[in-house]
DNA sequence: GCTCCTATACCTAACGCTAGGTATTTGAAG
DNA sequence: CTTCAAATACCTAGCGTTAGGTATAGGAGC
């Protein structure tokens, strides 16, 4: 990753572009390269500046989102997309997934959220929403299929005895697994874990 | 509030009206004088023996509970409705507020709430779940401030002792606030009381 | 005035979770 | 074949929560 990651914006409401920027703003690692109401600007802006990322709306009069991604994504091959909407219907986020984009953000996205978005993109990684149905992988990547059973029961209110019993395991293996999850999630309580899994929407 | 509430309930299911029977069971402060498993049973019955309160379940055979309602609230005015579901949809919530209930209640509730439900109703009160846009009354009628003030703290992962120093109280305070609102969500885990706060869909 | 609820504080014992280790086996990737 | 991740099992010590109590004081409501 480079050290600065430069970022386009296009968005038909300006009160969006101007929110983004907002919230951008203060991060030194970002730096917006420009912005755009409609595709047409926003495509041959892009072209031309090649940035690292672009923020592209879905819905935009004239050249909407998807078309956009499918035109530029041969033009500007070093350019990845970050696909934006109001709604997480899942049908959108597949669009956006084959029109070849590398994220997925809902339009009331939070500081931290975006910032994780964008870098993880600019990183060469991919970040979707979790889906159940479309990409359960946030969960799926980050940890194994043992933690996974684990992690389940744990939140079904059963002590690590319990679980021991029902996988026919030893309570110290159970441990093991709840130490390797904190440790992954590098968090130390249940709570932390809780609002872990909140925060980064996995669902199990 | 007079001293023993009559309470009548309706439901079309055998298991909850025993289920509600038990929960109720053991509160010498009301008395259930009838119950009927359809709705045209239910009306003739409330008529003749106008109790304080009638539990109703919105879905029954023949004549439902918002049609119940509304013939009823006119012929017996002196009865107030709680109406019983399966689940907290808004849009059911405000049918039964427009068909004249005073209370709405999930069907798997537990005693605690039962019980608060059915005081502040026949109280004079409303009882509505908490829905942010409707009525956000759950957690507020459920807890007192001091106990929502704790719970808050909690789910920030703090733990009792760092809780009783933040609020200059002692530990064992804390814990005997813990141990309460434990008791009126009928949990007796942490990871019991987080999902019983998701179910219920109280945020704080 | 009396009762109930709330908030406060304390105690003990038991239970469960977390942190720090060690160690073996198996299967996949290189 | 070697290396590494994953799963397994064990141990101790310490921390935090839960369950069972008791008890006092203030305020609201009847």
């Amino acid at each position: 990753m480079k050290d600065v990651i430069t970022l386009y914006i296009a968005d038909d409401h300006q009160i969006v572009v101007d929110g983004l920027k907002l919230l951008i703003g203060n991060d030194d690692c970002i730096r917006i390269v420009g912005y755009a109401y409609d595709g047409a600007t926003a495509r041959a802006d892009i072209i031309e500046r090649r940035p690292d990322l672009a923020l592209i709306d879905r819905r935009m009069p004239g050249l909407d989102g998807i078309a956009l991604l499918h035109t530029l994504r041969k033009l500007v091959p070093e350019t990845r997309f970050v696909m934006l909407s109001m709604d997480t219907e899942q049908h959108y986020i597949r669009d956006a997934q084959s029109a070849g984009a590398s994220g997925y953000l809902q339009k009331n996205v939070g500081k931290e959220e975006l910032r994780k978005c964008l870098k993880t993109v600019a990183g060469g990684g991919q970040y979707f929403p979790d889906l159940r149905s479309a990409k359960p992988e946030a969960a799926v990547t980050m940890f194994t299929p043992r933690e996974l059973e684990i992690l389940k029961l744990v939140l079904e209110e059963q002590t690590s005895f319990a679980i021991a019993e029902k996988l026919s395991l030893s309570r110290f293996t159970v441990e093991t697994h709840r130490k390797n999850i904190g440790r992954k999630t590098e968090t130390n309580t249940l709570i932390g874990l809780i609002n872990f899994l909140r925060e980064h929407k996995i669902e199990l």
